[in-house]
DNA sequence: CAAATATACTGAACGGTGTTCAGATTTACC
DNA sequence: GGTAAATCTGAACACCGTTCAGTATATTTG
């Protein structure tokens, strides 16, 4: 079954090659300019390619927010040798807004974008969305663990973490959808971090 | 100059209509629906007309974010009747959110979609997104008042207030985005509620 | 080896989008 | 009534996601 095999892995590596064509453009030029027929231009196929190896757009950005998971995974590893409950909370939620403005293209994939959700909603699977799960579990086990040692007061690890997630979330969206324009242009650039020294003050202060 | 006054205000009350038909289809269509041809049905005009009244779909999207924030103003009014800072607050996050949750294609045009921002920014105005500014200043006229009573600590009531509205915003938007997909169907209606409480404890705590 | 089959790909089309502009129509003025 | 100004539109342009009949290539079978 020498041949079969060779003809999947073929598949495969056909399949990673239209997502990374995806995520250059995703990167390079911004969300508005991932076309299907940009894409198609990129690894010179026509559009109608891309539908056999991924049902319709949405299941692309799908497979494409997956494999961002994967960064921002990577991005947390160092965090969880942090001891302190509340540092290693506000080193997740930094490593969050860092993620965020590094590649804030990829961040809106990952957690503004209706598309990927769309996908996940089609899919219908009983665990739904499980990379933003992996991800949300993170935060929950490093609550867990400050409630644990009685650094956190509230009981429900979960709630807590929820909130905490909201906080920085906010902050990276609402600077990323431009509605910090309120702000001059020089405030605009610091406040963000002000508003993430007063968040830490809140974590260390036991939520 | 009769004739000139009544054909200014024809004028003003068309593009009225326009966006009359604009906020109907956002409400009651969802805002995919909102397409140039679309409205232009609605109002049984060509979709070249409303060119006549705004310059782009970013132009007339700004003009229905405006109108939005009469809404949300609305809304916040009876708020500044209570005395006590942290509860004032409190109400200020707990409008914000019922607003999103009650008319969510409002609330993407006003702090989620691109589109009104970037005719802000074509705009180019000494002060841009003025009715999101006024919006924000009440946010931080109530902070400023707690700080003021002793009840806040942090000296900076712009930077507290951004985490505050940061903090609901981020509760919001996760949960509009579908990210909060990761909890089951029964908890995502009561943890968003369970979050909130715990923000008005953290709230009242002093933060 | 040749024919049949399975796999891979594509051109062209469908209906949708925002936007522009020459031309038609209606209104106001002298 | 005739001219000028204001108002409106049909048709087009370049894009979008998606589908499908049809072509070309590779594999399997007789």
């Amino acid at each position: 079954m020498g041949i079969a095999e060779r003809k999947e892995r073929d598949k495969t590596e056909r399949r990673q090659s239209i997502l990374d064509a995806a995520q250059h453009l995703f990167i390079e030029q911004g969300f508005e300019k991932v076309s299907m027929r940009n894409i198609a231009d990129a690894i010179e196929y026509s559009p109608a390619t891309i539908y056999l190896y991924f049902k319709d757009k949405n299941e692309l950005l799908f497979a494409l927010q997956n494999q961002a998971f994967g960064r921002l995974a990577q991005e947390f590893e160092s965090v969880f040798e942090i001891e302190h409950p509340a540092e290693r909370l506000s080193a997740i939620g930094h490593k969050y807004l860092t993620f965020a403005f590094a590649h804030p293209e990829l961040f809106q994939l990952m957690f503004v974008m209706n598309g990927p959700m769309e996908a996940v909603k089609a899919r219908g699977e009983a665990q739904p969305w499980a990379s933003g799960r992996a991800a949300f579990d993170r935060v929950v086990r490093a609550m867990q663990a400050g409630i644990d040692a009685g650094v956190f007061r509230h009981a429900d690890a979960e709630v807590a973490a929820l909130l905490v997630w909201a906080q920085v979330h906010g902050l990276a969206t609402i600077y990323l959808s431009n509605r910090a324009m309120i702000f001059s242009e020089e405030r605009r650039q610091t406040i963000i971090e002000e508003a993430m020294n007063l968040f830490n003050q809140v974590l260390h202060h036991g939520l």
